[in-house]
Order: structure tokens, then sequence, then C-alpha cells
DNA sequence: GAAATAAGCTTGATTAGTCAAGTATCTATC
DNA sequence: GATAGATACTTGACTAATCAAGCTTATTTC
């Protein structure tokens, strides 16, 4: 309607179509390998860390997601042991987390759906739109893995 | 660590990127306006709407809640009276909202400083970046405002 | 024009997260 | 080396959303 700035176009329509695309992604994630794209994120940047593991502050900010938010998501993922907790010796108030063997295994089955679905989804997007936007991302946010 | 398809990691980093940038977006809101992030974009929607003026499930498609949701989140909204009830002569299932008069002024208000927070957040991306971007929320998601 | 199906919305129960407060440990300062 | 402050994490209370089920009204089909 009236004019707005790119700025804030960018801003809206992050949002609306983030919210679009990760409730796709959350379903067929859930769907088919019983875990949600949140749960994913965890699992693919201790993956993606030294030692496979991480501090759950760490965990948080990496993924934009507070330090109660990772304590109450990774409890239930301790239990069905697809991480696990371990201590640090130099530091008795950090509580690391790792990923098992099991986690793997459901991380890179996870990964090839959703390589197909983002493939899918974006169909039709050219590589330099995409290196594009990426270029944005890693602006905004530091923890960006290409 | 391991190459990653353009468009999974575009996957990844919207959603890291969205949760980092919409809890700052939505904390200042909520500060100066009383708002937060959703109820802003609903009233930017019914704003932007013909007649000031849409169908609860045009809404939830739109922004990307379901019906329930819009439901949930714009009852409150009438109470406060930022928005108001309709109905549709035609259809007697669909109940409309309207923005109103005093919606418009928190609107025109929670505008202003969202443009100046986008624009510090995305202080120094170049316009053409902002442009493909926009390209690219315009492919994946329909209801694109730019 | 009756019956079956679909569309729009709301509600109860649940889930994924937040925030504020509390505990435990570490670090710096005097 | 005691004290003050900062950091890492957890917990209780709450919020914003989901889903599945149900209600009402429209639309299609025969």
């Amino acid at each position: 309607m009236n004019e707005l700035p790119k700025e804030m176009s960018f801003i809206i329509n992050l949002w609306s179509v983030n919210s679009i695309i990760s409730k796709r992604i959350d379903a067929s994630l859930g769907t088919i390998h019983g875990i949600g794209f949140t749960e994913y994120m965890i699992l693919f940047h201790l993956n993606n860390s030294h030692n496979k593991t991480m501090r759950r502050i760490d965990l948080a900010n990496s993924i934009g997601l507070t330090a109660s938010g990772i304590t109450r998501i990774v409890s239930p993922m301790e239990k069905i042991g697809v991480v696990s907790k371990e201590q640090n010796k130099r530091d008795a108030r950090v509580s690391l987390v790792k990923i098992t063997t099991a986690g793997e295994v459901i991380l890179g089955d996870a990964t090839l759906s959703l390589k197909q679905n983002s493939k899918r989804l974006l169909e039709g997007v050219s590589e330099s739109h995409l290196t594009n936007a990426l270029e944005i991302f890693k602006f905004i946010g530091k923890d960006v893995y290409v």
C-alpha cells in the first residue's frame, strides 16, 4: 500500500516465509524421523562442532533459543539417547551436550529428507539468488553454516 | 563442515536468523507499543486489505498461522478495541476482522519504530542484496508486500 | 430437494518456548 | 583470601501457538 522501505519488507517477509516453511519442514521431519526442526538444529550444530560437543549456552546462542529453552528441549533428547550429558573438567558450572552415535544416525537420515525438501521448496530459485541471501543471513547472524 | 547444498543452508539460516531477529523486534514492539510481532502483522495485513477487513482464514494464511491461532490472538485485540468483528452478509460461516481507528493509530506508531529497527538491523546490507532476498521471499510465499 | 461433502470458525488439551528468580560455581578486586 | 560480581544452568509460572474434534453454514451431487 504505502511505500515500505526494503529493510522493513525484508523483516516482515522473513517472518512470514519462515513461519510457512518451518511448519512444513517440521511436519515432514516429525512424521518421518520423529524429531522437530529445533531438535534437528541441535543435532546439526552438535555434529558440526569440535568433539561433537557444545556448552548449552553456546547451543542456545547459535540456534536462537534461551538457555532455559535448551534445558527443556535437550532433556528428553538425553532420555531417548540421541545426545548425552558430559562434564567440563575445568568449569563445574557448565554441562556439555554431546551427540551420540544414535543421534548421528537420526541426523543423517533427517538431513537426507531435509535436503530433498529444501530443494523442492526452492526449485526455480537461481544459485546466485541463494548465494546473495546467504550473504545477508551471514551478515545478520554470526553462526551461519554454508 | 560437510558440503551442504545452498538450498538447505538457506532453510537453516532463514530459521536461525528469523529466531534471532523476531525476538528483538518483538521485545521492542512490546515494550514501546504493547503489541507483539504477530499482532503487528495482523494489523498490518488488515490495513493493507480491501475495506481494511479480512476473513480470519485469509488472515491465517497470509501470516502463516492456523485458523485457531487467529481466533486466539484476535479475541483480546477485539476486547481492547484495535480490531472489530464484522459479519459477512453472503456467508454466515465467516467472521470478518476489521482494523479500527484506534488500531490504525497503534499500527502507525509501531510502524515507525519497526522501520527504524529494521534499518538498524540491516545497516550495511546493500539495496541490491535486499531486492534479491525479497524476490526469493516473493517466490516462496504468495503474500509478499514490497 | 435430501444427503454428502466441504468450508469457516471455536474450543479443550497439549506443546514449545519465554521470563524471572534461584542455585552453584568461577573470576576479579581490594 | 574474603567479598562482589558475573556466568552457567535449572525451575515454576506463564504465553502463544498447535492439533483434533465439534459446530454451523454452504455447496455439490444425485
